[in-house]
DNA sequence: CCTCAATTTCTCTTATATCGGAAACAACAG
DNA sequence: CTGTTGTTTCCGATATAAGAGAAATTGAGG
């Protein structure tokens, strides 16, 4: 235990991986999820799942269940280590790549589907002839949201990273700039 | 009970209205507060305590609780029924304040803590000469990812909304029109 | 085809969050 | 001041999720 080059051993990386795993855990991700990402974000070299269990304190299964849906999520990858058995993972270590995939994820796995469930509803309610006609606008207005939502989200997936972050980082400029181009604030 | 224009009885505001409460809980959302939520967004008139309760069939005391949080969420706000003694609230209707306040809430209670807290992780990380310079380097973009973020948000939230809203119907466009206009990625 | 390390699946315990109901509290009318 | 109505706080029961450890499975040498 407690190896050369274990950056458990440090004060500042645990706090790191600490408040990780409370982050993760408010925004619905497991705490030991969260946790193990952390540590492989910070970790210079791929670590085999017992390394992790070990340097985090949790058991090996725990570690084995989080490891998948950590690659599910594509945050972090298997790497095969010559002359070595067992698995081995390194994290995405790109920050931008890592939001997106974030952001991607959960897209994917909570509002995709919550968006084909309004699909359905606003079918539905257009079908029943007590129904409010102000619920029904309500409804049909939610759903034009996240179609929007979900365009430019995928637009923006295919921008190229760096034209990304340039745009990011102009922030408001953006718009006075597009006003000179554009001009009419059409709808 | 069931009064005229309860708009619980609708099938298809039933499903919105669980359809949103579960995907609030995936959110890490309390279902309840999710659910009140979808039901005050959906009606016409402003509810009070006792008839969303009853609605929904959850307790007064949780309808309450959760009543208090939404309200710190600024997604609902109270509003007086003269003649009536009841406290009646009523959503925030236009969809896209409705994203940029969840959007806003969710920042300020969990990713500005968050930052702080690196902020610091990554103070006491420079005093240890111990710790492997990839994972201090590592901190350090996170946290500078953190920061561009989050001035991005501030700088979206001064957008006049219409503008904003022109802003994402464009797309992928923006990109094409600020090399136009913008020529040089200078960083 | 056997062995052994590595991993995954399964089950049970423990921790956490949710929620209902009782009780306390506040506002107000008479 | 007192009774009534509406609201909030508190507490205990219950549902749900997290995590540990044992058991089962896989797969690479030999």
């Amino acid at each position: 235990m407690t190896e050369i080059n274990d950056i458990t051993n440090s004060n500042a990386a645990n706090q790191f991986i600490l408040y990780w795993g409370d982050m993760g855990n408010q925004w619905g991700v497991n705490r030991s999820v969260a946790q193990i990402h952390a540590l492989l974000y910070l970790s210079s070299k791929p670590l085999n799942a017992e390394q992790i269990a070990e340097s985090l304190g949790i058991a090996r299964s725990n570690v084995s269940n989080s490891l998948k849906e950590l690659v599910g999520w594509r945050l972090i990858r298997r790497v095969p280590v010559p002359g070595d058995r067992r698995e081995h993972y390194e994290a995405e270590v790109d920050v931008w790549e890592m939001g997106i995939r974030i952001a991607q994820g959960r897209k994917e796995r909570e509002i995709d589907p919550a968006t084909q469930a309004l699909r359905a509803c606003v079918a539905q309610a257009q079908t029943e002839s007590g129904l409010d006609p102000t619920a029904l606008r309500r409804m049909q207005d939610m759903q034009e949201f996240l179609a929007t939502a979900d365009t430019w989200f995928r637009d923006m997936l295919t921008v190229p990273r760096p034209k990304l972050v340039m745009l990011m980082k102009l922030g408001t400029k953006v718009v006075s700039l597009l006003n000179l181009a554009g001009g009419k604030k059409s709808k």
